[in-house]
Parts: C-alpha cells; structure tokens; sequence
DNA sequence: TTGCGCATCCAAAGCGGTTTGAATTGATTC
DNA sequence: GAATCAATTCAAACCGCTTTGGATGCGCAA
C-alpha cells in the first residue's frame, strides 16, 4: 500500500525531461539540441534526426514559459471581455466568434487568453496585459461611436485587431467587419422589388456601431426609392425575442401597418414571427420577415429554426479571419493598418413574398 | 514630420522598466526590491514604503513571462474545447459558465486560456497543456458516461474539476455540479401536487450525464406515486427551440396527452410553449410547462421571456464555484478531491396550473 | 603547404524574475 | 568587552530555453 503509494507520487512529481537533459542523453549541446528541433539550418540533417527522434521517444516538449522569457513573446492574444453590460459574452454571438478565432489560434501554437473584467476595469486591463507582457496583441470587441479603446491600444503599443469599426475614429487602425450597410440596404432593395412599400426596421441598439450601419442601409434603399423613412417603422432594442416580439406586435397594429419587418437576428426575428403569428397573419404571405443571420453552429436558420430569408454571414469565420490578421499584425507591426470587408450573402428562404395587393 | 514620427518610435520601443532598473535606480539590490514587492518581512518598512512607491511612479510592472519561468507556475488555467460536436462552446450555457470562471481568475490574478480543438485531439491537447507547461489545471466541460478525460487527467497528474459529474467513474475526483436528479424530482412532485399524471419530459440528449440524472428524478418521482412512467411522454434529443417543438407537438397529438411537460432548457422550453400554443391551448391551464434555467445573463427567465415555472441554479455562479474551487485544488495538490452538489430553487411562474378536469 | 570557406557544433550570455545562503549592522546579553 | 541575535540587505544561483560569438575539422583552391 505505502509503496504503491510512493510510486505513484514520484511518478508525478518527476518534472518533464527538459532540452539539458535531452543534450546529455544525446550527447551534444543545448544548442544543438535546441537548433536542431527549431528547424535551423546549421545542423547536420543525420543528427537532426537523431534529435528529433530522441525527442519523440523520451517525449521532450520544450517549456512553454522558457521559450517565452527567452524569446520576448507571449505566444498569446488576449480577448478582454467586460462584464455588467449586457453586450458582450452575454451575447451568443460572441461565443461563436471566440471558436472562431480559437480555431485559428490553435493552428498557430498560439494561446487565447480571455479577460473577464468588471465594465470600468477594460482599459487597466489592456494597460497591464502590455507591461505585465501577458499577451502579444488583442482583438477588441463590439466598438461603439468614438470608442475610447482604440487611441488607448495604439498610444501603449499594443497590436489589435476591431471586430467591426468604430464610427468616429479619425486615424486607421485595423478592423474586419461585416458590410452590414450593404447587407441591410440589399435586404430592403429585396422587399422593395417584390412590391413592399411599408418596410420595418426592427434594430439593435443604436450605440453600437454595427446597428448604425445597418439603419443607415435601410434609410439609403428606402430614400433611393422615393420612400420617406418612417419613424413609426423603426425600432431599436436589445436583439432579444420579447425586445422582437413587442416591437413588431406595436408595429402591426399601427393604422397602417407594415407588410415587411427586417430583424437584426435569429432571436429577434424569432420574436417578431411570434407576433405576425400572434395576430393571425402568415409569415411570407402577408407579412415578410428578413433577418441577419450570424450562422450560430448551435442555431442554423432552417435546421433549428424555420428556413428565414436572411442576410447571412458566419460570425464564426469572422473570428477566424480577424484571428489571422491579428496573427499578422503582430509577425509585422509596422506594416499598414489591415482592413477587411466581409460581405453577407442575401439568402431566400419561405419567411417573404410579394407584397400583398392593398 | 520625421522628428515626430522617430519620437513616437522610441516610445512605442522602449521596453518596459524591470526590476534591475528599478532597483538601480533606488540604490537597492535586485532582491530586496523584489521581496519589497511581494510583501516578505525581511523587509524594513520604510523601504517597503520607498519601492513601493517607485514602482508607482515608474509604472513598474514585473514581467508575467519571468515570474512563470522562476516561479515553474503557469498562472493560468485551461479550458479544452472541443469543436465538431455541438454541444460546448456551440452551447450558449457554456459561454455563462465561462464568463463566471473567468470572473473568479481575474480575482486571482489568474489567466484562463481557451483552447479549441478538433473533437479527436482533444486528450493530445490536455497532454501537451501539462508537458509544456501552459497552464497549472484545468476544467473539464460536459462530461459523458465513463469519461475517459478523468483517468487522462489523474494519470499525467494535471489537476482538474469537472463541470458535472461522470457516471461510472469509480476513483474519486473533484467536481461541482447542481442536482438534477433532485430538481427534476421536486419538478415532478410539483406538478403531481397539482393532480397533474400525464407528466412528459421533453430531455437533453441521454448520453450526457445530466441528462441521465434529469430523467431519473422524474422518473423516482413517478414512481414513488405509483404512476408507471409512460415512454411515449419521454423525448431526448438537442435542446433546441425546434426539437422541443417537436418533442411536445408529437406528444400533444397522442390520444392521451400529457397536461403537463417538463423542459431541459429555456430555449426547448420556448418550443415546446410554441407547440402548446400551435394546438389552441394555454399554457398554465390545459398544459402546464416548467423548464430548467441556467439563468443566462442574456435571455432572463421573466425578463426576456414570459415567467416560466423553473426549476433554476445561476450557471455563471456554478462558473464562479468551480474555478475556486480549481484554484485551490491547484494550491494544494495533495488534498482529498472536493466535490460540491448546488441545490436548484423551484421558481413558480405562471406556466403551471392545476391539472384540467378530465 | 598554407589558407580560406563551409559545415557543424558548443560555451556562455542573456531573458527578468525568485530564492538560497551569507554578509553587515546595531542592539542585547553575560 | 566578547559573543549572540535579530533585522536588513545583497551576491549569486537558478528557472529552461534562445542566440551570439566563437571553436573545430575538413575539403579544396592557390
């Protein structure tokens, strides 16, 4: 009993083999050793394969700490992800985009490290996280109007990627967004030409940058038809199913009513569904619902959900594609700012038809 | 121009003050102002007060990277991924859980390092996170049946906590988890009280561990009544809107249909309110519904969606408990495994009535 | 034969902290 | 007045890797 106890405890103790010991069993230098596994070029291809195959066999990994304090870098990017709004990992959304750039982060050798802190901690936060040299760079989340994130990174010379734009900033920095301005005048466009006039626009909160844009599409389609906005029409809210429902449920018993509803999401075009629903109507005969679908992997619009006419774009290859370019960013940090326009693809689905006859 | 453009350069360049520095600059060694620092008595308190207060002035901050390789801890805790399936970070109850861990990490000066990875390299990854040294433990997420990530874990001598438990593992190991097998029980019990006894359950999938205990309690509850439990009132599949819509619509069909139908989640829930709904009923009088809540941040139990009858426990809290308690498996290694069962409070909302009369 | 270049390999100096083992000093004890 | 002791402080080793600046040996042109 004691003895199987005492083996098991030494077993465990045994820190790993390190990159000394593997040069003393192979008979050559930490140098060597070290070159030799790094891929470098002044080491004889006969011994590299030596030390590669020592290394295998005695399964040597080289400490990851070790490498960091030698080389100056964390092999690390930090997500800092404030708490008390109800915005951010709150946000199903988010946690997409995170396995997204997860996904890119693990196929570098790199580690994501997620700072959650209280709402007023955010920049102390990326102060610390540049002189503690926690991370090499980070990718900021849900800019708003003027986001005050932005001059603090450049100005401590932290390499960041936006995941959307900040209206309002002056100076270039690099961002990945979605045209959701495009995407969302394109949905109207859709509606317009299948005979809707009475369009609704059922938004996010309008402080955060991407709900702006996507308004501003909705204006400029509505306008380039000769069709004055109607404030009556337009709603702005948490992207929630009640924020959805109600919004649409006032707006369906305006006198004159609308005939179509964009939604900013999945959820809250759910809401607004249960309410055309609610009063009676058919979703695609007398009502049209188009949403913005992010292509969540836990709730795909016409497997999880009824099939939506949609503007769709993964917010999961986002996180990729923001990932790479922050890797990017931070391999050459004094190249020009990267910026990069996704483009959402306008899917039809059985959720809109042609405007009912008046 | 130029002039301008080369200060910025030196600035962004600098590298951070260290502790030699720092210690020159004070006319001390480099060890006392380290022990200064750390809050170690050898230390006359005057010149604690004088290094303290320099570091301030200098913004000093010791380098994360050093501290870890002199001090062999990682600071930072993992928390595995496994893509492919849907059932993790794809889960919108996992991102609650992470934002709760991740509050008690940032408490403790600790990083949470995310690693997504393909589902088949997920016990590859917990090998190399221990070999190299990246994080100091971990949290397993989602256990299944005879989970082989527990033997995985105890056998490299990574400390862990699981998020729930795993039936069939016979060794102990830390974990927290709510009581679902309770929970489902007192859910039951409730809704008999009522003189409900066409009971369904609308469950998760059956090969996750809560699942199984969730079913159990209902099941123990059914039986201590003498109500035989009737398989055709008992679904298993995805918690999502449209399954449970599903689940519920077949069963509301039956010629003996059930007036009351318990929900593994919100969002089933809302499903199976859809399909209640779709059949012309109401919800609290024909059929009575109770769900179980994670207590989301983002989709609020009377707040996003009409009060529901729940059965709840906060998952970001759970988030919370398991992280400490992490940490303090972490401090102390040898300690016997803890294991902590959160009680689910039994909310009344407005979903549940007395059973109708035959 | 001498010298140069190339291919290999290695000793040692970092990286920026922590921690061990002593040294120094002034006060206390006998 | 010598020895002892507690309070402070420091020099140096160490954590495990990378990287600089040589060595060493050998082939080959001069």
């Amino acid at each position: 009993m004691f003895k199987v106890r005492a083996i098991e405890i030494v077993l465990s103790i045994r820190p790993a083999m390190n990159l000394k010991e593997l040069a003393t069993k192979l008979g050559l230098s930490p140098t060597t050793v070290s070159r030799a596994l790094n891929g470098y070029p002044e080491v004889n291809e006969a011994t590299r394969e030596r030390v590669m195959a020592a290394a295998k066999r005695h399964n040597y990994y080289p400490n990851t700490r070790a490498i960091r304090l030698a080389t100056g870098r964390a092999m690390a990017v930090g997500h800092v992800i404030p708490i008390a709004t109800r915005h951010e990992i709150v946000n199903p959304v988010f946690a997409d985009f995170i396995a997204g750039a997860g996904e890119t982060y693990s196929r570098n050798d790199y580690d994501m490290v997620l700072s959650v802190v209280p709402d007023e901690g955010e920049e102390d936060t990326y102060r610390s996280l540049k002189s503690k040299g926690n991370v090499d760079g980070v990718i900021v989340h849900a800019p708003r109007m003027n986001d005050p994130r932005i001059p603090l990174l450049r100005e401590i010379g932290l390499p960041f990627v936006v995941h959307g734009r900040a209206t309002g900033t002056a100076e270039p920095y690099c961002w990945l967004d979605v045209n959701n301005r495009r995407a969302f005048q394109r949905a109207t466009e859709f509606l317009l030409d299948l005979g809707h006039t009475r369009i609704a626009l059922v938004n996010g909160l309008e402080f955060m940058d991407f709900a702006i844009r996507r308004r501003t599409g909705y204006v400029d389609a509505l306008t380039a038809r000769g069709i004055t906005p109607d404030p009556a029409l337009m709603a702005s809210d948490e992207m929630t199913e009640i924020a959805g429902f109600r919004a649409a449920s006032a707006m369906l018993a305006l006198p004159n009513p609308p005939t179509a509803i964009l939604a900013a999401s999945m959820i809250s075009g759910m809401g607004v569904r249960r309410a055309v629903e609610g009063k009676g109507l058919t979703v695609g005969r007398e009502v049209s619902i188009i949403i913005h679908d992010d292509d969540l992997s836990y709730m795909k619009n016409g497997e999880d959900v009824p099939i939506f006419t949609a503007t769709r774009s993964s917010v999961r290859e986002a996180g990729r594609l923001a990932a790479e370019m922050l890797l990017d960013v931070i391999a050459h940090p004094e190249a020009a700012p990267q910026q990069r326009l996704l483009e959402a693809e306008l899917i039809i689905g059985q959720s809109t038809g042609p405007a009912p006859k008046g």
